[in-house]
DNA sequence: GAGTTTGAAACT
DNA sequence: CAGTTTCAAACTC
């Protein structure tokens, strides 16, 4: 905590020290959706579940998350051909938005799969990249380059043509200037350039058809279109450029954010005196940005343009031999101010969630440049990051208006717990929700982002990580609570935080009221959700604070082993929530489970007090409490529920289960593999942590408890059958426990133990092995068996393998 | 806002 | 492991 953050920050190598990096740290937590104890923390980082940010050790999993993402858009991209005209009769192929730069950037709205429903993403790409063998230069470089990212050849391959052609299409509907634009963008085999763009004329097309499919299609749109938002506000506002017609904005939006990046970088350089070979980059870069063609000349100027920075691009992305590792390394250095531009453009490659994330800690990591004096970029960046939220929060009604709003950003569990309750597509819900995204993005505003580095370095200190770059940060976030939050940050009284979590506006944000703890045992919510208190606590003698660090992990250490799970979500999601099923039975309590279950005496499990309860769940058979009645389900419920499901999943889970499961040591343990799945799966999903441990679920302010207010991210998936059993799950309780234990919280030996076996069974033997099958390999398996569901599995799954430390977002197993 | 209740966490 | 104490949140007035 002593260490000079500058010091640190410039002496960093973000590729041969990334390990020893907070911001490694946080990236593998938010790989997967893993809570533990780590787990608020990755749950806080991770945005998006689909959008995990690739760690040294996951670097396949950059991959794998761009491949999840591209198999989530397919799950969701219901448009039927009729739709679409395609052009160049590659019907056949899957139109991507080739360049993963502009896709991590813009979060390419549309992906059309349906010809290839049964095809694997690789295959889709490969067909393309076969088939496009008269795809420019360009491409074929930017192919290759994102394959070397990818780590897999097969993979991510996008060629610019495909784009192309997407962009078309979409755009039919787009006001004339921007089809225009697009099309000869696309003409021009600007990816990058194009991918934007096509996002954005997507989303405009799909607003003004308002045909059917209205549900995913307005989920991606609002979700692209948040994304281009937020983008576009931030070029806007770097840029300073008005009065622009939408294709000259989108291209400033594109544009903006290398210029923005550069001019970060700069100052960077300056201060730290980094080597930048990019300089020239760089300024082709600005050239091409800052001089816009007019009108008439929009189409062909803005062509040169994007050829200009295309290339530029290219060539930067060319530059980029280091691979994921190298890719997650600029992500450190992009965390620490210190990205060079190339780097950003391979952030952009790999962006996703991780570029929302990235985004808030810039956003910090610029407030620490705004603290050192170099004022325009930092001041612009934090601009940046006002206007997001602002834009979130218009974007999201049930945020807005709320000063307070950027209290849910901060708690890592919230992100995860907004896509979990908010996703009102189950499908969707493990993978990559527009909530979630948009919520991550407000983390970045404001106090939220300071939470969130606050939890990064959280997990840096419980990774023993020297680098001071996440406490630099995390120092700044609770030393400068003022901006963007002074709201919340004025409000110290326990009472008026009370207030606000009962309103329901600060769930996810915990403020502890300790006396005589110190802030160092679990009676603290903050420390036991893995984040420093910060000003708005009420804490007196607080030592869970960032300046006392080795205290706090020395305690958590304490604690840990003496508890392994001591730090792991409270509540565990089971799989009940299945999509498909529906039925309420499905949304009974027994969706997500207390890990411990509650005690209660008298509460009747009625009240706050009970932990079930508060998670938003019902008690279970694991639960002790008398006289029970819960709302979320009564532990004697729970029991009948499990025996009717046990029968009345005959159906399901017969066919599932009795597959394999009864009886046969195989079945019994593909089982346990569903279960342990599951179980990592809930302990991944930090949403249920967050829900239950923050215990400020929606509900809770509202009054009256949803039936299932916590959706089951990822686990309903993965069981192919539907959803978990009640019974099994409790009956296997302390089975789950146990692995619970050793899945999220904790140390990666463990973690890696469980990881294994867990996959390799699943391989083996589950129906979902496919999906379970690492990171990595889910593009050798089968894709043509890839459904959305499918896909969400495989999305999650690569995540494990960073987090299980940290995030949980996704579980070991998966690793 | 103060005081009480409650049950988890910590301790023995 | 059970019983007790400590603690802070939840709740009530």
């Amino acid at each position: 905590m002593d260490t000079p953050p500058e010091k640190t920050r410039a002496s960093v190598n973000p590729v041969s020290k990334i390990e020893d990096s907070p911001v490694f740290d946080y990236l593998n937590s938010l790989s997967p959706i893993k809570p533990v104890k780590s787990v608020h923390y990755a749950q806080l980082i991770h945005p998006l579940n689909d959008n995990s940010i690739p760690s040294v050790f996951a670097s396949p999993h950059v991959s794998v998350q761009k491949e999840s993402r591209f198999f989530t858009r397919c799950a969701f991209s219901e448009l039927s051909k009729s739709d679409i005209s395609l052009e160049n009769g590659d019907e056949g192929n899957v139109s991507l938005v080739a360049s993963l730069v502009a896709s991590d950037v813009f979060e390419l709205p549309v992906f059309t799969f349906e010809g290839k429903e049964n095809s694997g993403v690789g295959d889709i790409l490969q067909e393309n990249i076969s088939t496009n063998e008269h795809s420019s230069a360009f491409s074929t470089k930017l192919t290759e380059t994102l394959r070397y990212e990818s780590g897999s050849p097969d993979h991510n391959t996008l060629p610019l043509y495909d784009v192309k052609m997407e962009s078309r299409i979409d755009l039919g509907g787009i006001p004339l200037s921007s089809a225009r634009f697009i099309g000869d963008v696309s003409n021009g085999s600007h990816g990058l350039l194009s991918s934007e763009i096509q996002s954005h004329g997507i989303s405009n097309l799909e607003l003004s058809k308002g045909q059917g499919n209205h549900c995913d299609w307005d989920n991606r749109i609002s979700d692209a279109s948040e994304l281009l938002i937020f983008d576009s506000s931030t070029g806007s506002e770097a840029c300073r450029v008005q009065d622009q017609n939408l294709v000259d904005q989108n291209a400033e939006c594109f544009a903006s954010l290398p210029l923005i990046l550069s001019e970060s970088q700069e100052n960077i350089d300056e201060s730290s005196q980094k080597t930048q070979p990019c300089g020239s980059t760089l300024a082709l870069v600005k050239n091409t940005i800052n001089n816009p063609p007019t009108n008439h000349d929009k189409e062909t100027g803005e062509l040169d343009r994007m050829d200009q920075l295309t290339h530029v691009l290219s060539s930067v992305c060319q530059d980029n031999d280091e691979g994921i590792v190298d890719a997650t390394g600029k992500l450190v250095d992009e965390a620490m101010n210190s990205t060079t531009v190339d780097d950003k453009v391979e952030s952009q490659h790999q962006r996703g969630m991780r570029r929302r994330c990235l985004f808030v800690e810039m956003g910090a990591a610029h407030k620490n440049n705004l603290h050192n004096g170099s004022d325009s970029d930092s001041s612009r960046s934090v601009k940046d990051d006002a206007n997001v939220t602002s834009d979130d929060r218009q974007l999201v009604p049930f945020k807005a208006g709320n000063g307070s709003s950027t209290c849910m950003l901060p708690s890592i569990g919230l992100h995860l717990n907004a896509l979990a309750t908010t996703s009102k597509d189950s499908r969707m819900v493990l993978q990559e929700n527009p909530d979630s995204g948009r919520q991550s993005i407000k983390m970045s505003s404001s106090i939220g982002s300071l939470r969130f580095l606050k939890v990064a370095q959280t997990l840096h200190i419980q990774r023993d990580s020297r680098s001071i770059v996440g406490d630099e940060v995390m120092q700044d976030a609770s030393c400068t609570p003022a901006i963007g939050t002074g709201e919340e940050l004025n409000r110290s009284t326990p009472k008026r935080k009370r207030r606000k979590l009962d309103a329901g506006e600060n769930e996810g944000c915990k403020h502890c009221n300790c006396k005589k703890s110190k802030c160092l045992k679990l009676y603290c919510e903050c420390f036991a959700a893995g984040i420093y208190c910060v000003d708005s606590c009420s804490c007196q003698n607080c030592f869970n604070k960032p300046m006392h660090e080795d205290t706090v992990l020395a305690t958590r250490k304490q604690i840990e082993s003496r508890n392994p799970i001591a730090f792991a979500p409270k509540v565990i999601k089971s799989s009940d929530t299945y999509p498909d099923s529906g039925d309420d039975a499905n949304k009974t309590p027994a969706s997500a489970r207390h890990k411990k279950g509650c005690n209660c005496k008298k509460s009747s499990c009625l009240k706050k007090y009970c932990e079930c309860y508060q998670g938003g769940v019902g008690c279970s058979i694991s639960c002790r409490c008398d006289g029970c009645k819960n709302a979320f389900g009564r532990k004697e419920d729970t029991v009948l529920v499990g025996a009717n499901e046990a029968e009345h999943g005959e159906e399901e889970l017969d066919t599932c289960e009795k597959n394999g499961k009864v009886g046969s040591p195989e079945n019994d343990g593909i089982q346990k593999d569903g279960q342990q799945y599951h179980e990592g799966v809930l302990p991944i999903t930090p949403s249920f942590q967050v829900c239950s441990s923050s215990g400020k679920l929606p509900f809770l302010s509202g009054g009256k408890p949803p039936r299932s207010s916590v959706v089951s991210i990822g686990s309903s998936k993965l069981n192919s059958c539907g959803m978990l059993r009640k019974s099994k799950i409790l009956l296997s309780a302390p089975k789950f426990e146990k692995h619970f234990q050793i899945v999220p919280e904790d140390e990666t030996p463990e973690i890696l133990k469980l990881n294994t076996s867990p996959i390799s069974t699943v391989k083996s033997s589950s129906p979902n092995s496919k999906r379970v099958s690492p990171p990595h390999t889910d593009f050798g398996l089968s894709p043509s068996r890839r459904s959305g569901r499918k896909l969400v599995l495989q999305s999650i799954r690569p995540f494990p393998s960073l987090s299980y430390d940290a995030i949980d977002q996704s579980p070991p197993r998966y690793q």
